[in-house]
RNA sequence: GGCCCCAUCGUCUAGUGGUCUAGGACACUAGGUUCUCAUCCUAGAAACCUGGGUUCGAGUCCCAGUGGGGUCACCA
């Protein structure tokens, strides 16, 4: 039986890096029939911010990765959270410091580092799942502590406890952590268990190539949230970044990539996080999404702002035009409020435009699209009018902006009344 | 600096010794469609870090260099 887990601590919000090694456990469990663990490290005190772990889960919930055992949803080898079970880590650090592979210090308890070296072994080697091979000599373990003085566990200790109690039999989990990997091998052979296999997969980089960071990218999940990002949109951007599709596919789904996920497909060289391949993504899932379900995402994305029947019969026109849920707004806002139009925008013949697309319009039979595209171009060409000036100047009038959807199939949507009301209101 | 990991177009990548005069995607450029902007279609520019080996043959294997990254806490 497969059992992988996640282990974010609770120091803030959701991390795209912690839901970028999530989509992989989370893949690596469900194409095995496995298991998926999370599990909270919440052991520096220090720096657990209340509301983080509901911050995580929810981020998780969104792009819809679930899991299988955790504090939200319990299971057979909690607690999940290090912070419950300070007694366990406790008993253990004592079982080593007996056994004399670790000593007290200062209130704190310390591994051997020198006495693995020499009563063990010199060289500490894994086969890591993606990278291989991967070999450290035991002079680099040095004497680290395993238990503070505050009685709390340090991370490599309780790794190590956890994955054993909780069974975890793959640690799949950025490369940042191979450094600590010996160490962790170390504490498993002391104690006479056998370590699970590791897999190490690679980190997000920003544009300078460094790790993201807090300080320099946007990193908080809930961002790209705020910024109009679809949920399946960014997993499957995440996908691309590090695995790759057997077939070269871009665009699939979690379902396809938990089908075809293969550790053996992850690539070792750290890729940038540009953002622009996931904008072309997002409307790509924007274009294919079906207008029922985008105008509830829509709708809620804007908190009720506009009318849920009205943004159903805009979507047509806004929907090739925009990559993001934001977008809607500044596209089809001219719909739903009067705006003020900056008549510098005009081109020079606009009003002798306005007076007479005011005319036809004022008299158009049925105020439908066939009849307003036609009695439009007929006075077009009856007055030997520019076409794109034409528009564009009947555009600005209605809609505000030199960039907007067709603009005869807005005015329909707009309704006679309010058109020509528009219309005059420029004109004055 | 020590240790470790990595190295194909600007970016994400395919490629597991010969079919690579290196393929796809984003972005970019040009054209087409069009009342604008998009969508859509067509075309184009753009990469195997360097040097040694191994081999009949290397983007693909080995070594070195260079470059990039990670890590060296009573943080995780």
């Amino acid at each position: 039986m497969i059992r992988v887990r996640i282990a974010p601590s609770p120091t803030g919000f959701a991390h795209i890096g912690t839901a970028y090694t999530a989509l992989f456990n989370y893949a690596f469990a469900r194409h095995n029939k496995g298991t998926f663990v999370i599990r909270v490290e919440d052991t520096d005190v220090k720096r657990n911010v209340k509301g983080a772990e509901e911050a995580i889960f929810g981020g998780l919930e969104w792009l819809g990765l679930d899991w299988d055992e955790s504090v939200v949803t319990g299971g057979k080898h909690g607690p999940y959270r290090q912070s419950e079970k300070l007694d366990v880590y406790r008993n253990k650090a004592k079982e080593l410091v007996k056994k004399g592979w670790a000593k007290k210090e200062e209130g704190a308890i310390r591994f051997n580092g020198g006495l693995y070296e020499k009563k063990i072994n010199k060289w500490i080697t894994w086969k890591d799942l993606i990278r291989g091979e991967i070999s450290f000599h035991t002079n680099q373990l040095t004497d680290f502590v395993i238990l503070k003085s505050d009685g709390y566990p340090t991370y490599n200790f309780a790794v190590v406890i956890d994955d054993l109690d909780m069974e975890v039999t793959h640690v799949i989990r950025g490369e940042e952590h191979i450094p600590n990997t010996p160490r962790q091998i170390a504490l498993y052979k002391v104690f006479g268990q056998t370590h699970p296999e590791f897999a190490h997969h690679v980190t997000l980089r920003g544009a300078d190539r460094r790790k993201l960071s807090k300080r320099r990218d946007p990193v908080d999940l809930r961002i790209y949230r705020e910024q109009g990002y679809l949920p399946e949109a960014l997993l499957n951007f995440l996908c691309l970044l590090g695995w790759s599709h057997p077939q070269e596919k871009e665009i699939f789904s979690l379902a396809e990539f938990v089908k075809l996920f293969d550790l053996k497909r992850m690539r070792k060289a750290g890729p940038v996080f540009d953002v622009k391949k996931l904008d072309w993504m997002n409307g790509e899932y924007i274009r294919k999404t079906q207008n029922s379900k985008l105008k509830t995402q829509i709708y809620d994305f804007y908190d009720g702002e506009y009318d849920k029947e009205a943004i159903e019969k805009v979507l047509p026109l806004v929907q090739t035009r925009m990559n993001k849920l934001s977008e809607f707004g500044t596209m089809a806002n001219f719909f739903f409020k009067e705006l003020k139009i900056d008549k510098k925008l005009f081109e020079k013949d606009y009003k002798m435009y306005l007076k007479s697309a005011l005319e036809v319009l004022e008299h158009v039979k049925p105020f439908n699209l066939d009849a307003v595209s036609k009695e439009l171009m007929r006075a077009v060409k009856e007055n030997k009018y520019k076409t794109g000036d034409f528009f564009m100047s009947l555009r600005l009038a209605i809609a505000g902006s030199r960039f907007t959807p067709p603009i005869n199939e807005s005015m329909v949507i707009l309704g006679k009344n309010e058109v020509i009301k528009r219309l005059k209101e420029v004109l004055d």
